[in-house]
Order: structure tokens, then C-alpha cells, then sequence
RNA sequence: GGGAGCUUAGCUCAGCUGGGAGAGCAUCUGCCUUACAAGCAGAGGGUCAUAGGUUCGAGCCCUAUAGUUCCCACCA
């Protein structure tokens, strides 16, 4: 195949990964520090180094890609910083999975330092996998740059932010009530908790009344606390229990006494009024307890199995030991009743695991003296969310935030660099790799815990780009342009890097959030590996190919929204591809000029004036719609300017001329088919990057690749709008000749006379060729005056003009009245309305005079084809 | 208990600051017209959730209601 024919069909296999080869070796995707542009930056949310790419990320990818690639062509130094994240709980479950099941092991029976090895192992494998499948996608990102959470960097990042935040009594060490994960065995964050709606029960149990006969009922949903019971609590203003505080309770099972205590916490509506309170295990009962110096006791090991507090119920697990207790609870008499309850219970987000809030010394950062600057920086609008509701429910997370839990019990991570000496006891905070004790000079031990792995992913914005060093990239292109992500993890995330960034570099770490929603199946479902409804972004790109897929997500979706994912999605876009790719291939068969300019203002005919001019406002309003985060609509108007404009119509139009031997209006047409295309394709090229690349690559534009050529630009000298509307009457008018001929039902190949009696004819000069082209016409006659017109001729009435098509022998007379009839009820109404409208007093005196104008010329319009309707039926009849 | 979003054609969704409702798919009719049947031409189909309000004018702004989805929340 020569190099300028085309196959029949878009086969985009057998292009991407050449064209992305191609890219990736001209290094069109790195960027360097350069003063004389403009610096325009993303850096990329970075995927889990344990996953696989999904939807989510394919449409994440896609829109950040489109944005780059955008820029990169209108002239910004565009940068676009990969990487992968070190997902602390979620790989070292996947690791441990995989030991287990594939050696027996756990991770202490290999020990901490052989563990990471493996840990290491595994990224290794998988961190290189995703990154492959980001480039299956066409992702322009500068993969020299590529950066990992825990590489030297940034972690380099995540200790001088700790030690930072610590010297500034930022980050502090305490015994709280956290969320323990007992599957994971760490603690995690509030922001790693999903509550989820559970039916359980209230337990109604009976504590009796030291040396009385009496007792008190309290109800509770976890009666396996019971054991780290240290009081019981009722509100003071309770009159049912007023002569009952400062007594003692029998706990029951055990052989521990607990008082009775009052308190404004207790809601005396609720329940018994009567709250047992197990300071270890309960948020609320700790505070409780800190009031009333109740004596914290932990009653769980750290996987959930009951410790000797508990008795003989001492290493059942939780559940085990719920119901055991019950049951002799039951036994001894004193089970009251057992409701149905459902309640909100608090779940790990990797595992799935029922948290339990458990009392435990952890590290935390102080959020409220950072929370302030981070709302404030979105306040005044040096961070923009889009769409702006977001805005709230940033606001919302930071102004209800409590301290955040960064410890996490696991391996994986970055190691917590503080050191204790086990001696005297000191501890010190230090970015050295290790410490001597400073009192007793012994050598101290580091903390054993890691940090939560949203802690390096907070700094990603700026550690990617040498932070803490003052680079020239970290000057050059910090603060970042725009975040993309999904609404999902505004909390975990996006919050994080805000208070972070202002905190560290006093800076917002980027200008926008360009927020967008989950891609969801057919049914409207998440799709998630339990329903098996999960569609591979991988196989689609393999059946119909990357722009595709990418024109898919890109489409019908507006910020922020959910969208649902289907295939026959996919096909039209395919399809869509499949489109241009014939257009340009019929160019290709029809070009024989060898470059790619304007002709002369006086070459151009009606439909080439038509065609440059609709472009040119395409040109501005795809670039406006992107600059407005509005990608959806920026690529569903391409879509229908080029299937339906250039294709439809423009292709169609000048078919006539290129079949021509040889002249200036061949040239003519060829040059602005190959200027509308070109253009067309570059306006396309950040949605559909693959196809647009190897249609411009046989194009005779003298460019190396169209990613790194100039983004369009509207040109005034293109603003042809009386051409535009010229065309449209025509346009109107041959639609409405095959209208008839449709009704008619005259196939197209037989041909008809046509008759157009206009009030100018100038309109219509020149038009023949379209009629005889798109409305099946044997001869056109252009005239202002209506003699000697076959009073049988079906005609239709269009603005300025009606059309006469002689067709005796194949009208139906009953049909056609039928037909105009209709049209003339149609007119009537219409003529009512725009007179409604215009008699109406408020309308003529308020609104606009653009507005009344309009529908003064709608009226007259109306009423001249109502005349010709009206005149023509009269005849038939 | 708070908060947010959504409700537009049979289905999935667009609709930018208020000025006569659109697309894709599906349906029906006719076309293999030398770029494309993954196509071309034509057609049908919507009291824009409901009820009020503001306005000369509301799918769009305001209020309430219903349905739906999601987020947040320490009522044991």
C-alpha cells in the first residue's frame, strides 16, 4: 500500500503502540524548565502499585491526558508527572495473601527486612504493569520523571515534613480512641472507616446494685465491652435514676464493682437511660471517662480475640465471646430482652473488617491549625474546584476534622523516624537514619510503625518535584495547574495535599480540581471485583481500540458526574473513528496538491466560505468549552461538525469540483478540505490522539507530528456569516426537497426538475450543482417570476423561496393535500404565537429589541409561506 | 440527624450567563449514490418529576413535595 492510501477500515491496532513508540522516542512528552513559556502541570494521581488499571482510571488518565495534550499545543511547557503509590495497607495484604497461599508463610515468619524484600519484589512487577497500561492508553505522560511514594525523593519529602510538623508541635504521640482494623492488625484513619448500615441488636442487661435487691437495665450493641466496663453512666437530670448515682454496680461475669456516675452525655430519651461506659473501646465513653477519672481497661487483643480481662471467655474471638456471654448471661437471669437494632458500624475500607474504636498509643497530626489556611486558600479562590459544589464538601470534611491518626502497624511504609531509648526512656525525632540516645549515649531503637500512606501521597504535588531541595523544576513548575480526580477522595486526598502544600511551601498545590465522578456498568452499579461487572479498559482497547475508549469516557459526561459504561457506547465511538477515517481517506484519494494552505479569499465559493467559516467558531468554542473544563461538550461538538458539517455536507458539496479535471476550483476545494481536516483533526487530537497522529502523518502538512503542532486559533479573516447563513437557506431547502421526495416515496435515482421561484434569486445563484448533488435534481431553474409552472408541480415553501418539483405522473393529489394541510395548520399556530407574543404589552415594552426584532421577521417569514401553502393547496383542489 | 447530586425521547445522557427542547443507541421507511452498510437520506417519539412563585418570557432562577443515588455523623 503506497504511503498515501488508506485501508478501508481503521485498524487501530496496528498503529498505537507504533505511534507511541514514535512519540516516546522523539521525547515529545518532556518537558524542561524553560523561561520563555509558560509552565502548565498536572501530576498524575498516582494508581496503587498492587492494582491493575480499572475504568476509574482509565477515564481519570484520559481527561488529564486530554489537558495536557491541549496545552502542550497551544504553546505551554506541558508537563505531566507519572508515577505509582506505595499503598501501604492494601500491598502488604496482597503480599501476605500471596505468601500464604503460595508458601504458607506469614510475614513474621519471614521477619520484617526478608518481608519488604518481597514487598519490593512485588512492586517491582506490578509498579511496571500499570505504568504499561498507562501507555496503552496514549497517556503523554514524562515518564523520565516517573516517581514512586516511597522512592529516595520522596521519602526524603516525608521525613523533613514530619520532622518539620513535629518540631512545630504539629504531629504529636498519644492514647486515644482509634480505629483498629483487626484483619489489617493497625490502626487506621477516621477517613478509612466506610460506615455501612448493619442489623444488629440491643442487648438488654441487667447490672445489679451492690447490697440491694435492685439493679439497672442498660441496653448495649457490643456486650462484649462489658469487660472494660468502668462505670455506669445516667443524666443527671434523670429522675428515674436521681437517688441511684454514686452507687455501686456488680459488674456482671466478672467480679468488678463499678460506680454510677452522671453525666450530660447520657440522652435520657434513648435506650434504658442507662449507659455502660468502657472508656478503652468507645469514643465517646473514653471522653466520659476522662471526665470522671475512670480507669481505661482494654479488653481486646489487637485481632480481636478477648484478652484475660475477660475471663474464662479469654481468646474467643469477639463474636464467640458476644455470644457465649449471652447465653450465660441468659442463664443467670439476667438477659432482659434482646431488640432488633440497625445500626451504623464502622468497616475498614481494604478489608472490609468491622473496625473496633480501641484505646492505643498512636501518632497523630494536629488538624485544626492547619485545616484554617487550606479552607481559607479555597475561599478566596486561589484553589477553584470544578464543579464549585465540591467546594462544599471540602469545606465540610476540614471544618468537622479531628486529629488525624498517621500510624499504622504495618511494614510497608515509611518508617516513623523517631527513636527510643529503651533505657532512659528519651525519644527524639530526627531525619538521621538512626540516633544515639542524647543522655545516656546508648544507641536508640526506631519506631517500629509505619505512616499512613495518604501521609507521602499529601506531598506528592510538590516531593515529585524535588522538594524539599529548591530545584529549578520544583521553581519552575510548582504550584501545579490542575488536579484531577474523583469526588471519592476529596477527603482522603485532595484535602491532604491542600494543607500540606500551604503548611510546607506556602503555596496552594495546584489552581484547579477538576473534579469527576465513578465510572459505573450498565445497570448503574460500581463495578467492583465481588459483582464481576468490572469492564477491562485493556480489552476494549484491544477490540476497538484507545481513542475509542477515550472518546467514550470523554463524551456525554459533564464534571463531576457519574456516568454508566456499555459498549454500544464504545461502538459509536469506534464508528466515529471509523468516520474521519474514511473522510480522510477520500481526501487522500482526491489530493494532488502538496501543501497545506488557505486559498485566495476570491477562489472561494458559498460552501467553501460556509465550511471555513463554521470552523473557525468551532475552533473558538472547543477552545473556550476546554479552557471551561467543559470536555464533554467540546467533543460532542467536534463530533457533529465533522460527521455532520464536513462529511455530511462539505464532502458532499464539493464532490462536483474534485471530480473535475483540472482548475482552479478543484484546487480550491482540495485546499480547504485539507485546511478543514487538518484543522478538524487538531481540535480532535488531545481526545483521540492515535488516529488523528496517522491521518496527519499522510497529510502533506510539512509537520513532524500533530501533538507538538499549533493548536487552531481563530482568525477573524474566516468569519463569513452571511455565506453561513446563504447556506443555510439552501441547506434548508434541500432537505426539504428530500423531504417530499421521501414522502413521495420517489427513489433517489430518479430524477427530478426543480423550480425555484425565490424573492432573490441572488440567494440561490450558483446553487444547481448542490440540488442536482444532494436533492436528486435533473435540472434546476432559478427564477423570480412563477409563470408556466405545471399546476400539478408538488412544491414546498422554504424562507425566501418555493420550490416547484414537477412529478405528475408520480403524485398522489389525496397525500399532498394531506401533507398541506398539515403544513398550513403548522404555519397558523405559529403565526398565533409569534402575534401572542408581539401584541403581548410586557413583552414589547421589557424585552430586548434584538429579541422583539426576531420575532418580527419570524412573523413575516411565516406569513409569506403561509400565502404560498395557502395558493398552492387552492390549486390542487 | 445533617449535606450534596440526580429526575429531560423507549434506553443512556447533553443542554454554557432564562428568549421556540438536542445527541448517541433503539424503532419505522427508502437507498449497495465509485470515502465510509462501522454508511446515506427521511420519519416517528418529550405537559423537561409534581405543586406553587419570580419574570414580558422558566428545562434553566426561588420555595415546597415526592422518588432516587451518594457523602458525612460519637445516640450507647
Amino acid at each position: 500500500m503506497s504511503n498515501k492510501e488508506l485501508a478501508k477500515t481503521y485498524n487501530p491496532a496496528e498503529v498505537e503502540d507504533r505511534i507511541y513508540q514514535d512519540w516516546v522516542e522523539n521525547e515529545y512528552f518532556k518537558a524542561v524548565p524553560n523561561s520563555s513559556k509558560e509552565p502548565f502541570t498536572i501530576v498524575i494521581p498516582p494508581p496503587n502499585v498492587t492494582g491493575q488499571l480499572h475504568m476509574g482510571h482509565a477515564l481519570d488518565e484520559t481527561l488529564q491526558d486530554i489537558l495536557i495534550r491541549y496545552k502542550r499545543m497551544s504553546g505551554y511547557n506541558a508537563l505531566w508527572i507519572p508515577g505509582t503509590d506505595h499503598a501501604g495497607i492494601a500491598t502488604q495484604i496482597k503480599v501476605e495473601e500471596m505468601l500464604r497461599k503460595e508458601e504458607g508463610l506469614t510475614r513474621y515468619d519471614l521477619g520484617r527486612e526478608k518481608f519488604l524484600e518481597r514487598v519490593w519484589d512485588w512492586k517491582k512487577q506490578y509498579g511496571s504493569r500499570i505504568i504499561n497500561q498507562l501507555k496503552k492508553l496514549g497517556s503523554s505522560c514524562d515518564w523520565s520523571r516517573e516517581r514512586f511514594t516511597m522512592d529516595e525523593g520522596c521519602s526524603k519529602a516525608v521525613k523533613e515534613v514530619f520532622v518539620s510538623l513535629y518540631n512545630k508541635g504539629l504531629i504529636y504521640q498519644g492514647s486515644r480512641i482509634i480505629n483498629w482494623c483487626p484483619h489489617c492488625i493497625t490502626a487506621l484513619s477516621d477517613a478509612e472507616v466506610e460506615h455501612k448500615e448493619q442489623a444488629g441488636h440491643f442487648w438488654h442487661i441487667k447490672y445489679p446494685v451492690k447490697d440491694s435487691n435492685d439493679f439497672v437495665v442498660i441496653a448495649t450493641t457490643r456486650p462484649e465491652t462489658l469487660f472494660g466496663d468502668t462505670a455506669v453512666a445516667v443524666n443527671p437530670e434523670d429522675e428515674r435514676y436521681k437517688d441511684i448515682i454514686g452507687k455501686t454496680l456488680l459488674l456482671p461475669l466478672t467480679d468488678r464493682e463499678i460506680p454510677v456516675i452522671a453525666d450530660e452525655y447520657v440522652d435520657k430519651e434513648f435506650g434504658t437511660g442507662c449507659v455502660k461506659i468502657t472508656p478503652a473501646h468507645d469514643p465517646n465513653d473514653f471522653e466520659v471517662g476522662l471526665r470522671h477519672n475512670l480507669e481505661q481497661i482494654k479488653v481486646l487483643n489487637d485481632d480481636a480475640t478477648m484478652n484475660s480481662y475477660a475471663g474464662k471467655y479469654e481468646g474467643l474471638d469477639r463474636y464467640e465471646c458476644r455470644k457465649a456471654m449471652i447465653e450465660d448471661l441468659d442463664k443467670m437471669g439476667l438477659l432482659v430482652k434482646i431488640e432488633d437494632h440497625s445500626h451504623n458500624v464502622g468497616e475498614c475500607y481494604r478489608c472490609g473488617t468491622t473496625v473496633e474504636p480501641i484505646i492505643s498509643k498512636q501518632w497523630f497530626v494536629k488538624m485544626k491549625p492547619l485545616a484554617k489556611p487550606a479552607i481559607d486558600a479555597v475561599k478566596n479562590g486561589d484553589t477553584e474546584f470544578v464543579p464549585t459544589h465540591f467546594e462544599k464538601v471540602y469545606y465540610h470534611w476540614l471544618e468537622n476534622i479531628r486529629d488525624w491518626c498517621i500510624s499504622r502497624q504495618l511494614w510497608w511504609g515509611h518508617r516513623i523516624p523517631a527513636f527510643y531509648c529503651d533505657d532512659c526512656g528519651e525519644m527524639v525525632v530526627t531525619k538521621e537514619e538512626s540516633a544515639v540516645c542524647p543522655k545516656c549515649g546508648k544507641q536508640m531503637r526506631q519506631d517500629p510503625d509505619t505512616l499512613d500512606t495518604w501521609f507521602s501521597s499529601a506531598l506528592w504535588p510538590f516531593s515529585t518535584l524535588g522538594w524539599p531541595e529548591e530545584t529549578e523544576d520544583y521553581k519552575y513548575f510548582y504550584p501545579t495547574s490542575v488536579l484531577v480526580t474523583g469526588y471519592d477522595i476529596i477527603p482522603f486526598w485532595v484535602m491532604r495535599m491542600m494543607f500540606s502544600a500551604l503548611e510546607q511551601t506556602g503555596e496552594v498545590p495546584f489552581k484547579h480540581v477538576f473534579i469527576h465522578g465513578l465510572v459505573r456498568d450498565s445497570q448503574g452499579r460500581k463495578m467492583s471485583k465481588s459483582l464481576g461487572n468490572g469492564i477491562d479498559p485493556l480489552e476494549i482497547i484491544s477490540t476497538y481500540g484507545a481513542d475509542a475508549l477515550r472518546f467514550t469516557l470523554a463524551t456525554g459526561n459533564s464534571p463531576g458526574n457519574d456516568m454508566r459504561f456499555y459498549t454500544e457506547r464504545v461502538e459509536a465511538s469506534r464508528n466515529f473513528a471509523n468516520k474521519i477515517w474514511n473522510a480522510s481517506r477520500f481526501l487522500l484519494m482526491n489530493l494532488d496538491i502538496d501543501n497545506i494552505e488557505l486559498p485566495k479569499q476570491e477562489d472561494l465559493k458559498l460552501e467553501d466560505k460556509w465550511i471555513l467559516s463554521k470552523f473557525n467558531s468551532l475552533t473558538k468554542e472547543v477552545t473556550d468549552n476546554l479552557d471551561k473544563f467543559e470536555l464533554g461538550v467540546a467533543v460532542s461538538k467536534l463530533y457533529d461538525f465533522i460527521w455532520d458539517n464536513y462529511c455530511d455536507w462539505y464532502i458532499e458539496l464539493v464532490k462536483p469540483r474534485l471530480y473535475e479535471k483540472e482548475g482552479s476550483d478543484k484546487e480550491t476545494a482540495q485546499k480547504v478540505l485539507s485546511f478543514v481536516l487538518v484543522g478538524s483533526l487538531k481540535l480532535l487530537h488531545p481526545f483521540m490522539p492515535f488516529i488523528t497522529e496517522e491521518i496527519f502523518s499522510k497529510l502533506p502538512t510539512g509537520e513532524k507530528s500533530i501533538m507538538i503542532s499549533a493548536w487552531p486559533k481563530y482568525n477573524e479573516a474566516l468569519n463569513f456569516a452571511d455565506s453561513e447563513k446563504q447556506m443555510q437557506i439552501i441547506m434548508d431547502a434541500i432537505r426539504s426537497v428530500r423531504n417530499i421526495r421521501s414522502q413521495m416515496n420517489v427513489v433517489p435515482s430518479k430524477k427530478a426538475k426543480l423550480i425555484i421561484v425565490a424573492e432573490d434569486t441572488s440567494v440561490f445563484e450558483n446553487s444547481s450543482s448542490y440540488f442536482e448533488k444532494l436533492a436528486s435534481a435533473s435540472e434546476t431553474v432559478i427564477t423570480s417570476v412563477k409563470d408556466g409552472i405545471d399546476d400539478n408541480a408538488v412544491n414546498v415553501v422554504v424562507e425566501g423561496a418555493t420550490i416547484y418539483i414537477p412529478l405528475d405522473d408520480l403524485v398522489d393529489r389525496e397525500k399532498e393535500i394531506e401533507r398541506l394541510e398539515k403544513e398550513l395548520k403548522t404555519l397558523e399556530a405559529e403565526i398565533k404565537r409569534v402575534e401572542g407574543k408581539l401584541s403581548n404589552e410586557g413583552f414589547v415594552k421589557k424585552a430586548p429589541a434584538k429579541v422583539i426584532e426576531e420575532e418580527k421577521k419570524k412573523g413575516e417569514k411565516y406569513a409569506k409561506m403561509l400565502a404560498e401553502v395557502k395558493e398552492s393547496l387552492s390549486k390542487l383542489k
